[in-house]
DNA sequence: ATAGGGTTAG
């Protein structure tokens, strides 16, 4: 840049500043981009609109966003762009309040927004959950007409919804979408599923991949011939239509023209990275391994995406493939990230296999990879889960003083289930009230839960206090202490919690448990006759029960939770969701084959010794999955060694 | 020239 410090300078024109101004901010060059602002300063050169934009680009693009906005407020702006530009630096770096005053300050200055001026704003509203704005721009684009808005804004609403939890907003805007692009889709599927809506977004997914089956073939074809703007929807459906009908021929046509075309529409690899914790949630296995195969049929591109192979790691985890899961986190040679290497260490500890989890933990620092809190809380749940004490507390006090990460609510929580799950319920009490931020519901659950393993009434009764004032609506805390209460014998107490419960009018979840056999899913809810085999299953777990009583297990009554007799309270044990499930798999799975069964409440305690029992007897693998562990029955041991 | 959709944790 030394020419510019030439005595006799050249004339330069406006133009020209534009285009060296644009190359410095594309090279990152603050350096160069700054002489040049001075020259240009210095020579009261005139900074109008497009010599602006460029100055402003310069500065953002090298990362000076204040110096970029002393600028944009000394120019006259009445180019959108610039405002977009502007906006979107701000959304960046999340100041959300930036963005919506500029927003606002260009609406005043009455210039018309666009599509990304929307997109944009409409992000930012997702992410500071300002939910009254966004209902209010989405009332602004009606009167817009929403139907003419480009699909980006559609999206982004759509996305806007699902974000803040709005998901059957999201779905109608998605229903009424005239053009879908990939990005709606992955939206809708994404908003469903971070909803809790695992088997919607499977739904979506599968609408994606294949929709529109039930259509007359000849009309069908005659409208898609004419059609000359083809979604993937169209192109799917026919293309389905055609193999339905035996036309293979033209289905293959169909779909070499539809790749060659227009092969965006495939579901990419953000749609897998959606589906796939979907298919965890659900331990869908089966599904999984499919959209797996999808993923290697479409080649490299999307192998060797992190993400993808992140989700996929996480998805068989889940499904209890724990084996399945560590063979592909190997391959992923050298690109193993943070997620990776934090997938397996939480994977390893709902596995209950607390020391492979630190060593894996210690690897990956060894590889270099710095820890980040959400990693901490794996490694602290796998301790808890497998009875760690020192060492939870060894990496608690590393997380602090190591990597100077400030524990959050989670850590703590992990901390007091390590301490509450050992027996150390008076310490766990004390590390609460020791605790320098405000602890909530889920810390007192997690000492509440420690007193119900190791049976003390007495501390219980005080903690649920802290409980209830916190989370007076929680039927999950009543339902704990009324557990506490009935394996203690305490009807009376039991009784009149019920009666809180009833006056509260709280609602508490059944227990549910399937397994899929043969590609369907049986699903059993507890003491629930309704399965046309609950006979033979019954019929099952009696002789299961004579076998243990012969062997000297006598069942676990004080689980039965009800006041009544020895008989009654064992029929009552019997009809419990996962016996059902995994009787129900022994029946019918071939033999050898591994047992998976899935509950969405935690394991009983007389449920968890039959399945020791009848992985002994039956000389097969049992894997239970309950709402936030693996239990793995073979030989008669569970990998949890009682750590649960 | 600028935008909208992704993986981990209770």
């Amino acid at each position: 840049m030394e020419w510019f410090r030439l005595s006799e300078k050249p004339s330069i024109s406006s133009s020209t500043y534009c285009a060296v101004l644009q190359l410095c901010g594309e090279l990152k060059s603050l350096q160069d981009g700054k002489e040049v602002h001075s020259v240009i300063s210095c020579n009261d050169v005139q900074i109008n609109g497009i010599l602006g934009t460029r100055l402003v680009f310069m500065y953002v693009s090298c990362g000076e966003l204040s110096q970029g906005r002393l600028v944009f407020d000394q120019v006259v702006n009445e180019k959108v762009f610039l405002w977009n530009l502007m906006i979107n630096e701000y959304a960046k770096v999340e100041d959300f309040a930036e963005c919506v005053y500029l927003f606002q300050k260009m609406l005043n200055a009455g210039i018309a927004a666009d599509s990304y001026t929307f997109s944009c704003i409409l992000k930012c509203f997702a992410a500071s959950g300002s939910v009254k704005n966004g209902e209010w721009l989405h009332g602004y684009l009606l009167k817009l007409d929403l139907a003419a808005c480009s699909c980006s804004v559609v999206n982004s609403l759509l996305s806007f919804y699902a974000k803040v939890g709005r998901v059957e907003s999201a779905r109608k805007l998605f229903d009424e979408l005239p053009q879908r692009d990939v990005v709606s889709w992955n939206s809708m599927i994404s908003g469903y599923v971070a909803n809790g809506g695992s088997e919607e977004g499977l739904e979506v997914f599968k609408l994606m991949v294949s929709s529109g089956v039930e259509i007359d073939l000849a009309s069908a074809s005659r409208v898609f011939e004419k059609t000359s703007e083809r979604s993937v929807v169209s192109w799917t459906s026919m293309i389905q239509a055609y193999s339905r009908s035996g036309l293979l021929h033209d289905a293959i046509r169909l779909f070499h023209e539809m790749t060659m075309v227009s092969g965006k529409w495939e579901p990419d690899g953000r749609t897998i990275s959606c589906i796939l914790p979907a298919c965890a949630s659900l331990s869908a296995l089966n599904m999984g391994r499919q959209i797996h195969c999808h993923v290697l049929r479409n080649g490299h591109h999307l192998s060797d995406d992190r993400h993808i192979t992140n989700a996929l790691v996480d998805m068989y985890i889940k499904c209890g493939a724990l084996v399945l899961a560590r063979s592909l986190f190997d391959t992923m040679i050298p690109s193993k990230d943070l997620v990776s290497w934090t997938v397996m260490i939480a994977g390893y500890g709902m596995h209950g296999f607390g020391k492979e989890a630190i060593r894996a933990f210690e690897e990956m620092r060894r590889d270099g990879i710095k820890p980040d809190g959400v990693s901490f809380i794996s490694v602290l749940y796998a301790c808890s889960h497998s009875g760690l004490v020192n060492e939870g507390w060894r990496f608690f006090n590393i997380m602090q003083k190591e990597c100077k990460i400030e524990p959050s609510l989670e850590h703590y929580a992990c901390m007091v289930d390590l301490l509450s799950r050992s027996g150390k319920l008076q310490m766990a009490y004390e590390f609460i009230k020791g605790m320098p931020i405000k602890p909530d519901a889920t810390i007192w659950g997690a000492l509440l839960c420690g007193c119900r393993i190791h049976h003390d009434v007495k501390l219980a009764e005080r903690v649920a206090e802290h409980v209830f004032e916190l989370e007076p609506e929680n039927a999950r805390y009543y339902v704990l202490l009324a557990n506490i209460y009935a394996e203690a014998e305490k009807w009376e107490e039991v009784k009149e919690l019920r009666v809180k419960i009833g006056r509260r009018g709280l609602k508490k979840h059944p227990g549910c448990s399937w397994i899929e056999v043969k590609g369907k899913v049986h699903v059993f809810v507890a003491k629930d006759g309704s399965h046309p085999e609950v006979r033979k299953i019954e019929a099952l777990l009696r002789k299961v029960r004579e076998g243990m009583k012969k062997e000297g297990f006598s069942p676990k009554l004080r689980y039965a939770l009800m006041n009544g007799d020895d008989l009654e309270k064992e029929m009552a044990l019997c009809g419990h969701s996962e016996k059902l499930a995994m009787g129900f798999g022994i029946l019918n799975l071939p033999p050898g084959k591994t047992v998976r069964v899935m509950k969405n409440l935690r394991v009983c305690r007389d449920c968890h010794e039959m399945a020791k029992f009848m992985s002994k007897t039956t000389g097969r693998e049992i894997i239970l999955r309950d709402s936030n562990f693996f239990h793995h029955f073979k030989d008669g041991s569970c990998s949890c060694r009682g750590f649960w």
